[in-house]
DNA sequence: ATTATATTCAACCATATGGTTTAATGTAAA
DNA sequence: TTTACATTAAACCATATGGTTGAATATAAT
């Protein structure tokens, strides 16, 4: 009954972590070098790439090479993925409170 | 400029685990007791109290206690919250989409 | 051809996470 | 007041995660 889904995953796990919500932030304005986004981070530059990698699998983020730079840009799919898992449990909801107004009207 | 926001890496790490998606895709039908949602999973009790502790913690449930019973149920803001930060991302993305455009019709 | 820059890879470490089992606690029923 | 049931807590274990540093690779510039 439990539907397996490692993209969600991926992609709520991404999510899960400020900075990687920051550097979405960023690249929601514009597309950065991996270089350009390290820089903005105290942490080392390889903990900023290991950050990159969790979002390019969470298919959120793609690269692509500019010479001997990469550029990150955003993938707005997957956030509409994600957006969208979550307004299912809203229908599912008003769903529910739509069958418990049944119920209540029935008492009349 | 990195926005540490403790409340959201809770509700995106707890939506991350499947078991705990199924959980509230149960919730968001019926309440359950802990017992009842813990009969319909391969691991043991504990681990599903874990499961729920952690979605309580993210305020994407609440229990109440019934008897020696523990009733728990969805707490759709939470949901909503995360669903609201996700839709802030097209807002900006449509913007920079707008800035775009403008960008593109001065060339006339 | 050498050097500099940008990125990737690998090894390592500390802590967090998701699971286990067993003991303790709270509440209801006999 | 025992006994049974529902839940919580504690100790433990294996693996994952997020960070580090240093070496390797790819491309550009001198």
């Amino acid at each position: 009954m439990v539907e397996y889904n490692p993209y969600l995953d991926g992609l709520f796990k991404s999510l899960a972590d400020p900075i990687r919500r920051d550097i979405l932030q960023r690249l929601v304005q514009a597309q950065h070098t991996i270089s350009q986004l390290a820089a903005h981070y105290e942490m080392s530059f390889a903990a900023v790439a290991k950050h990159l990698n969790v979002l390019e699998k969470a298919k959120l983020i793609v690269k692509r090479r500019k010479g001997k730079e990469q550029i990150v840009s955003i993938a707005p799919e997957a956030l509409r993925d994600a957006s969208e898992y979550l307004a299912q449990f809203e229908a599912l909801w008003n769903y529910r409170l739509d069958v418990l107004d049944q119920i209540l009207q029935e008492d009349d």
